[in-house]
This record gives structure tokens, sequence and C-alpha cells, in this order.
DNA sequence: CTGAAAGCGCTTACAG
DNA sequence: CTGAAAGCGCTTACAG
């Protein structure tokens, strides 16, 4: 007998006519409902098997035109200067909006203010009242986030965390990259380039550094690397609260006087192109400079020479799936993944112009 | 007035109701269909613009369901233990045919031995017994493969090539690396890595290096990279025509013998971990050590920490892109992107896990 | 130059 | 427990 070798052809209409009964029968044993004999239901599961039968998901999308609109929120920090790395994620997540608003999906966005828990702790008071039917944050408090994550197991809400996970807790869906895995692998990339054991730098710029769990654990992973590797370079830990340049800059000659030698300068977070600038200022450009994301300014710095490596993990498609992941949901109960960890992308001068968020 | 903003949930039938036409004829205008007179053209244009009509994309797709098949041909290297890469755009390939052949497009597959040119020529004449709507292939042998792409051109068959360009030729579509530039990143890596003024090696290793314009571009690129930056570390260039272990070891163990403090080792295709193997053997671990392709014999080396740059440019996404490049453009009159570059992705023991083809 | 109608493969009330 | 029919938004002969 001549195998049907995946042509799989065959539909709802097909299955109907072989097992004699109509399509609405067909339908509701595909999808597992209730109402249908066991001696019918077998009889269709078998022939829904033999014909290898896959749903075409146009057609399924299209006959759910109709279903009532499905209403997202998310809640990011806001974008300004400082914060331009949040831009990609939003536009992600406008891309995603796009390809499915077809579909009812409307998304709400929210946003706060990330050097103030009380504007996070606002606008999900607000989201409480908008009550939508999925959610996607990013988790900057770790309080707060929790909270938030319990409420909406509670009120069957699904959600998805980006960029940063809250460790120790599987609720909810986290699309991002390991962190501290990233932080190992900026080490790696400096003991590569550096040669002795010449100090290296671990620079942790924001308003916000010990419930930052993002820097915290990039550093530890970056830590972790050069015990791993019993590299005896001294690791010197810069924290600064103040971001602006003039401060950076002056906290950085500070430095610069008490270790001359610096070899490397690893920023945890993308802050990097404030102290590229510094470093300029000093008449430090051959120290190695490395830190995080694709912001403007940041390709900037490296085009011209200043940083040696931006880490990225894709925060657009971050965004993007985020999006995707609770629609699918949503609408065709998918499952969602636990994890969803994001490559570690490595972008120099001479690769970034081929680089997609 | 208030804004639409963007919510376009009008459909054909609400610009029929609204331009008191048919949705044949609105149908028409928004295919730029003849026979339909200026007048009610403009009309509907006009209501289209306003509206800022979306097509629904599943309903366009679900409704050309009916079309008779359209026939897409691949042509690429066979896969065996030495060209292992092909497997990545292969499997791209499959997984485009998944989700198109519900739209009735079938994917015949054709194969070459990469090192023999009468068996591509071979497949290029049963590929034009064929007569497919659409070709994917990589341009392996020049001369054939510009007749390829001419032939073509006049049959009207729309073409893509991936993996690598066929320079001075724009009849066809390009999904792949920017070659040159891929070369030049990995000499910025080694340049990184290598301090004083050590001998670099150039390893070419493949059966055809003459006439094969990847290997030979992506060499230009490295040496380009130490030019451009006045280095002064000898560059080596190490040809073999013969691939197996042992020959390559023992041209190896030669050259070492020659330039003992070599620094650095550059494959200029996936064989690298045929010569992580031959560095291992001879002692040889503290050579960097970088190459190309995602491939698990390559990936089971950078574990090890006998490779340690692996440069990768989405093999899988090649092929999957090529696929549906040619599916959108034969199906929707998309039009078809002269270039699309692929990003250069930099893969080392510590991210690859993360890496998506 | 224009329109009424059937159909793509699925889902969903509704009736029995 | 089961089926006939309408509908999702578009395209396509066909008729006029």
């Amino acid at each position: 007998m001549k195998e049907t070798s995946g042509k799989s052809l065959a539909g709802v209409k097909e299955i109907a006519k072989r097992a004699n009964v109509s399509i609405a029968t067909v339908d509701r044993v595909i999808h597992n409902r209730t109402g249908v004999s066991a001696k019918t239901k077998e009889k269709i599961q078998q022939i829904i098997d033999e014909l290898g039968y896959q749903p075409n998901v146009l057609a399924q999308r299209l006959a759910l035109t109709t279903r009532g609109t499905i209403r997202l929120a998310t809640l990011l920090p806001n974008i300004s200067d400082e914060t331009e790395f949040w831009r990609a994620p939003l536009d992600g997540i406008r891309r995603a909006e796009l390809e499915i608003r077809q579909y009812g999906i409307h998304v709400e966005h929210y946003f706060f203010d990330q050097n103030n828990r009380q504007s996070f702790a606002r606008q999900v008071a607000r989201i409480k009242k908008y009550k939508p039917d999925g959610l996607l944050f990013t988790p900057v408090f770790p309080e707060e986030s929790k909270q938030l994550i319990k409420d909406s197991a509670t009120a069957n809400i699904p959600c998805v965390l980006i960029n940063s996970d809250l460790p120790g807790f599987d609720n909810s869906c986290y699309i991002g990259p390991d962190i501290f895995h990233s932080g190992y692998l900026s080490a790696q990339l400096v003991s590569y380039c550096v040669k002795g054991n010449k100090p290296v730098l671990i620079a942790n710029i924001a308003r916000e550094i010990d419930n930052n769990y993002a820097i915290l654990d990039k550093e530890h992973g970056f830590r972790t690397y050069f015990s791993d590797h019993k590299l005896a370079n001294p690791l010197i830990s810069f924290n600064t609260t103040q971001t602006d340049y003039t401060a950076v800059k002056s906290k950085l000659s500070k430095l610069f006087k008490k270790h001359e030698d610096i070899a490397a300068i690893f920023v945890t977070n993308s802050r990097v192109s404030v102290v590229a600038r510094c470093l300029e200022d000093l008449g430090k450009k051959k120290v190695l400079l490395l830190g995080h994301d694709f912001t403007s300014e940041n390709v900037h710095s490296l085009e011209r020479g200043l940083i040696d490596f931006l880490i990225c993990e894709k925060p657009e498609e971050q965004g993007y799936r985020g999006i995707t992941t609770l629609f699918q949901n949503l609408v065709f109960s998918k499952e969602i993944e636990k994890t969803y960890l994001m490559p570690i992308d490595i972008i120099t001068r001479h690769n970034y112009r081929y680089y997609r968020n």
C-alpha cells in the first residue's frame, strides 16, 4: 500500500466523510471536547492518525476572528536617553501587535520610572483595573514583581517576564538571557584580550544597584570566570549611583590614579558609552572596553573604536516573542514554555552592521 | 474629528459599502487590476487610504488555497561527514516547507557532490526538466552557476543564492554573509587575542580552493584587516586539497617545525575541527584556533576548549529565508530584495548553548 | 466596466 | 450525542 508520505492534504471534510459523521463532530474530537460517544471518538481519532491530519492554521485563525478582543498589558520602563535600551523590546512588542491585531488582540502599554518603585506600584494598580487577559513585564523591583506574579497567578492571567528573571520563582515564563553566563562570557573575552595579570574594572553604573538582580548576577558571572580559571587579575568593583558623565569621569579618574595599569573595563549595563567618552577624554584609549546593549550611542562608540565589544541579547525579539507567546497561549491554548533563553551575541565594530536585534 | 488611530478593522466589505460598489470591484482596485473606471477607482482608493486598509493576510492566503501547486527546486551539496555544514540550510528549507505546504507549495530537492563539477551539471539538467517555478541554490561552481542564473532569468524563474554570492552578477537574490567582512572580523578577533608579532596561519582545507570564491574572499578579508591596521604579524597561507586528518596533521607538523611560534590559526571553512584534533595531538593546545560553522564536531571541539571561536552565519535561517522569499514572490508578487546579509555571529564555549542557527 | 455567488478550511451557535 | 448552516475576509470564475 502506498504511503500518504506526509501529504496530509486531508481536512476535516475528508475525515468526516471517511468516518461518516459531520465535520462538527470531527471538530469536537480534534479539540477534545465533550459530547462525543466513545465509539465515534475512537473511529474519528483513528482516521485522524491515519491521515496524519494537520489543521490548517490559517483557516483556524480566520474562523476565530469573531471572538471578542483579547486584552494584553505590558509594563516596561519608560524610554529616556538613559534608558534607550527599552526602545528595542517595545519595538518588538509593536511588531507583534501589528501581526496579531487582526485576531482581535489589543495591547495596552504601561510605563514606569526605572528609578522609582512608587511609579511601578502605581502602574501595577492601573493594570489591575484594566484587567488584562495576559501580562508582559520586566521585574525591575523584585518585591513588587513577585507580588504581581502571584496576583496574576491567582487571577489566572498568564504572565511573561523579559530581560531579567526573578530567581527562585517559577510561577511565570521568562524570555531573556542567562544573565550569569552573559557575565561569564564577557569575562572570557576579557581574559582572551588581556595578557598578564593587570587589574580589570567592573563598572556598575545605575541609580539602584543593590536590588538590581541583573547587575549583581552579571558581576557574579564575570567574577566566577576569573576564579574558575584561577586568573590572578585583580578585579575592582566600581559602583556609582551617580550616572551622569561628570560624576563617572571624576570617579574613574581617581581610580586610574590608584590603578594606572587597568587593562580592561566591563560595564554591566548599557551605560558603557558614558565610560567610552570618559576614557577618550582621559586619554585612556588603549583600555579594553566592553559592555551591554545595542543602543545608538553604544554603536556609535563601537564604530569609533572606543568600545571593543558589545554584548547583546536580542531585546527586540524578547518583546516580540513575549507577546506572541501570550497570544498563542490565549488563542490556541498553546502551553507556555517556562524559560526561553536568548542567544548572547558578541558585537564588534566589524559585525555590528549585520546585527539584528 | 476623532482619529481612527490605526484601528483599521475595516475590510473589503466596509470599503465596498462606503464606495457603493461590490467587493469584487474593491478587490480589483486593491490589486491594481484592469477593468475599473478611473472614477470608481479613485473613489475606492480614497476610501482605502482613509481607512488605512490592511488586507487580512490569513484570509488572503486561505482564499488562494485552490490555486495549482507551485513547484520549487533546491540544489545543494549532499551531506556527508565532511559537508555536515549543509544539513543546516536543508533543515531551514524543510522548516519553511512545512509552513507553506498548506498553500500548495512543493519543494523538490537536488543534491550534488561538492567536489565534482559534473554532478552539479547533471543535477542542473534534471532541474531543467522538472521546470520549477522558483529555484534556490548555492553557487559552488562559478561558471555553471552563472549559466544557471542566466537561464533562469530567461525562463523567468526567480532565483535565490545562499551561503556565498557570485560577485559582479546581479541577476538574482543573495541571502548569506558578507564574506569579505566575515574574514575581516575573524582577523579582528585574532589581533585582539594575539599579542606581539607572532605568525598567524590561514588554513584553506578543501578539495577545490582556486575556484572557491567563499574561501578566497574570506582569506582576502582576513589579510586586509592586518594590512589596514599595519600589523606586522607574518601571515602564512596553508593550502591543502587533501582534507583528511592524516594529511592535514603531517603538513601542519612540518609547518610548526618551520614556524615554532605560530600563535593563531584561522581555518577558512568548517574543517576547523580537523585542525583542532591535530593541534591536540601535536601538543599545541595554546595556539588560538578559530574557524567556521556550527557543526556538531566543531561544537564538540569548542566545548573541549580546542577551538576558541566559531564564526557562524545562521545557515538554517538562510535556507528558511530563501524558501519563504521565493514563496512570497510567487504567491504574493512580493518583490525580492537583491541582497539580504546575514549576521556574522561569534560563538565561544560560553555562549554556544544559546545559539540558534 | 461591474456584481452576485461560491469557495478556501475551520469554528460556533443553534436545533434536535 | 450529533448535524446543518452561517460566518471569518478574501479571491475567483462567471454572467451581464
